[in-house]
DNA sequence: CAATTCTTTGACCAATCGGACAAGCCTTTA
DNA sequence: TAAAGGCTTGTCCGATTGGTCAAAGAATTG
């Protein structure tokens, strides 16, 4: 019996076991390649931080790529899931601003998971370029054009939507991606929940604070 | 005699032949590391984007690590002396959108310098983080202490200095280290000079148009 | 021109990589 | 409980990695 399939010490099903492995490397490949790259997150390391051998990661998990691609999917579907919330009928600051906070709670609840995004963004792509041609281009057109449409009615002062989605985009998931950066000029101490609401307030202000209609 | 040791056909001394090598040798690695990450970017790759043996790579730069190490503290140098632009006594909104068209301009000229930067903080910063916690650090420092004095002085609306920072930091470094999503979303294809002056123009306008005193 | 120094390069090395595979163990099923 | 299938793991492999070294070539210096 292996101490790691049962929780409580209530013995689990070969489903169940199968279930929390896959799970279990999922996380520990994501902070692994997240940490090192896609090409230093070694398979050795990840199966490490996961506390099993090397061998059993490829047994759940084809090989190195597949297990890269689950990870780079699993954040983008998540990000997709958050990003439904800008409805059309919605008022539109309070739509963007639903927006930006998701945005910042994923940044901070899945920095590897955005790390690992922009990682395979900078080095061109080479697995998520498929998510890229077909569900975030649709998605951003849909966006462009429901802002377009806010405008148009009056709702939105003129922006150029591809740019603020650009800008939201970039500046929630800055506090992931350069979350060392930031907090080593926070005294080295990552991001209180005082200084996450801060964060919040301000990204909302800065990017928003000039869209409003009628504003004062 | 080395075809690589001449220009135009005039032959270089050896000082000439020096710099040139290591000029080309920094910027192939600048590329490669970008496209690859660090672990990813092998010597033998870098060597074969300069045209030279691998061994001759490692006669300029005693390591692996010594020339990541010039690559990252090449684009940290050029991002400091722009950043010098942000000056006390400027008009505030002038001289924060002459720092944005700065960062916009070198995310356009030295897309891969802005990739390899922000793969290394995103790792930790294991090579970066003596100049994150010495030259950034007070230079943060400072550059928020003149927009206080700007808000102080009634020439700025209140913002977050910090959050402001860090929002021009990100925007601006998106268009470059994740130029290949942005392209992808342009059709394929990279901005054009006229869409880049949009950007310029946008970016702008989202960040510091609620900036500004009286407005309308 | 001779001696010295700098540059170039291929051969070589230990370590690590991703991955294959087989043997043994455990769970499920009939 | 016996057979079958799923899970775990150590061992092994070719390829690639960063890096050393020696020998030869070219430039500089006296």
């Amino acid at each position: 019996m292996n101490e790691n399939h049962q929780i409580g010490g209530k013995r689990l099903s070969q489903r169940e076991t199968r279930a929390q492995n896959r799970a279990r490397i999922l996380a520990s490949a994501e902070k692994v390649f997240a940490e090192y790259g896609y090409t230093g997150g070694s398979i050795s390391r990840i199966a490490a931080e996961a506390g099993i051998p090397k061998s059993n990661v490829i047994y759940y998990f084809a090989n190195k790529e597949a297990l890269y691609h689950e990870v780079v999917g699993d954040i983008f579907n998540i990000w997709r899931a958050a990003a439904d919330q800008i409805s059309d009928r919605s008022d539109p600051i309070a739509a963007l601003s639903d927006y930006i906070d998701t945005k910042l709670d994923l940044a901070r609840a899945r920095p590897y998971g955005s790390k690992v995004w922009a990682n395979e963004i900078i080095q061109g792509a080479p697995i998520a370029q498929d998510y890229l041609e077909t569900e975030l281009r649709s998605w951003t057109d849909d966006r462009i054009a429901v802002i377009d449409g806010w405008i148009e009615a009056g709702k939105l002062r003129p922006v150029s939507a591809r740019h603020l989605l650009y800008a939201i985009w970039s500046t929630t998931q800055h506090y992931a991606d350069f979350g060392h950066q930031i907090a080593t000029l926070n005294d080295g101490k990552p991001f209180t929940d005082a200084q996450w609401e801060e964060t919040k307030v301000a990204v909302k202000e800065l990017l928003l604070g000039n869209l409003e209609m009628g504003g004062e």
